[in-house]
DNA sequence: CTGAAAGCGCTTACAG
DNA sequence: CTGAAAGCGCTTACAG
């Protein structure tokens, strides 16, 4: 059966004491005893149970990624998701730590936490005043919040810089003639990744010298159905528009077949901005302008970080602002 | 601190063995005394460890899926994966079993699951003749293995009709007039999922009389990039192709891609069929033609098989096929 | 119907 | 440098 701490005392002709200190690099073991111990380790294939340990230790080498309830599309529809559980897996893997997943859902049941003790948690863009987040603060274990601008200090934290973002995608529309501009968001709150980006948007309308028309932004675009469905509000608006800047890649792709469906082509009729640059983004056709954030890295930031929060190390910066980037592609044109 | 089983029992003035009675419905414990416990147990949100309960148990409610290193594109590229696990993590929430995402690389490195006591394995996609494979039966936990087509009795094993999949998709092409299909595959083998593919592709073209062409068949286009480079291998082909059966969505996106760029449009120059219908297929630019599984429920049939042996539950059938269908879109075109 | 006690596989003071 | 013992939070025969 399965080999544990005991097997390897009695094979060493030692306590199992002796074998915990090698094993965790404590107490004063002679070199040759440390030795044989690591021997016997490596033949037998010994593992020690993070269960037993996690029992005395209080802590399991488990992190779990908690991402609330539909936003920004399903999770198994938006690789935005994966490419930062993805980042948050390798951030964690050197460090033996493993992550669970976790679909939270409407329900807020965070009782795996405690289940299965969790150590740390990466919550992506949760709403500072929703149930789910106060339960979670209630857990008071380690945590970083992605995305999620929590206006309170002390907080482990991780963005991208979602203002400038705002800004420069719509910097980059208007700098090719476009001064119709719709602004497809996700759900609009006061404060958030999407009202930090609306900021920016209007701030390079201003620097333009062009009025904000709360009308040219629609909300429930952040999915693929979602950007789908906006191209028929966006068609059917008053005002003639001639771009828009979807908050993310997926919803901009949706918008793209949408329109596509009614014989309007990106870039001829419409300019289109999308958000994120997901691998797909490149392959679309036609290929996708967008802000780039560095998703995968993003992940793995939030992991350091966790992790840092987690053994009580040190960190210099607990709020995190991580850079974006315009990625001009074949979906934005100058206007004719 | 985090309520135990000692605060339940001190405060409902019983044993511990008690509360442990009424939490796993066992023993014989007065209805009234059961019902006060539970009432205490709500009140103080208790929630029993499974650090502990798996340390007696040997069980830890925890799962992992296996995702070999590289096929059919990475982790973070192909959604098929995501689907599939979010398959298997419906699968099990309402089991209260979680997943745990684990990344095995070149290194083979399965010491998690002795780490993390984990109940059970779901297993995609894997080689029989591989360590990796050898190294998972030596575990002997638990498992159930995806799209591997392993010739070994009594093992739990789902697939989909992958013959049958490669015949219809290649039939399909065959009907509009198309003789010279190229078929894009990850990795050929002796068996496996695109071997069982390109055994359906031959079906059909024996069936209408056509030769089959090893040449016409292009390996490593199982990911998005591999299909975007089969774009100038098919091109510079001796042979005029008017159509290409892409063994994967994602390859074949990376296909379509990959001949926009030179100047060739789907379907009008050459007509595409993909594999899998991802979510995406709906809405690429043109739509695509594919085989579809239901990839949601196949991760699900696989946690359900999973945990009936984990329970130790008779099951009717081990070896679980799941059935396909031709999904005609935009992409493929009667041949002019 | 209920409780005392052993034990799961570790770690950690504390002796020696 | 090394070991005996207690304890982490549960479950499970076994008594009563």
């Amino acid at each position: 059966m399965k080999v544990t701490i005991k097997d390897i005392a009695r094979e060493a002709g030692v306590s199992v004491a002796t074998v915990s200190n090698v094993l965790n690099g404590k107490g004063r073991v002679s070199a040759e005893t440390a030795e044989r111990i690591q021997r016997i380790i490596a033949e037998k294939n010994f593992v020690p149970s993070t269960l037993a340990r996690g029992l005395k230790n209080k802590n399991t080498q488990l992190i779990s990624v908690i991402v609330p309830y539909l936003k920004r599309g399903n999770f198994e529809e938006n690789p935005f998701f994966w490419q930062l559980i993805s980042g948050v897996e390798m951030g964690t893997k050197d460090h033996k730590f493993n992550v669970m997943l976790t679909r939270v859902e409407q329900d807020n049941d965070l009782s795996f936490v405690q289940m299965h003790n969790v150590d740390g948690l990466i919550v992506v863009g949760i709403d500072a005043d929703s149930e789910l987040y106060r339960s979670i603060l209630a857990l008071k274990i380690p945590t970083v919040f992605m995305d999620s601008y929590i206006d309170q200090p002390g907080l482990y934290q991780v963005h991208n810089d979602d203002l400038l973002g705002g800004y420069l995608g719509t910097k980059h529309l208007i700098s090719q003639g476009h001064t119709k501009i719709v602004l497809v968001v996700g759900k609009l709150a006061d404060r958030g990744v999407d009202f930090q980006r609306l900021l920016g948007y209007k701030k390079a309308l201003a620097e333009a010298g062009l009025a904000y028309d709360a009308r040219l932004v629609l909300e429930n675009g952040g999915s693929m159905l979602g950007g789908y469905h906006a191209a028929q509000k966006l068609i059917s608006l008053p005002e003639k528009v001639t771009a828009a800047f979807v908050l993310s890649d997926i919803g901009a792709m949706g918008l793209i077949k949408g329109l596509y469906e009614m014989g309007k082509e990106v870039p001829a009729d419409l300019s289109v901005v999308g958000y994120d640059d997901i691998f797909y983004s490149e392959y679309t056709i036609p290929s996708l302008t967008t802000i780039r954030q560095d998703i995968f890295k993003k992940g793995k930031m939030a992991a350091d970080l966790l992790l840092a929060q987690i053994n009580g190390e040190p960190v210099t910066e607990k709020n995190i602002l991580l850079p974006v980037e315009l990625k001009v592609r074949a979906s934005t044109a100058k206007i004719l």
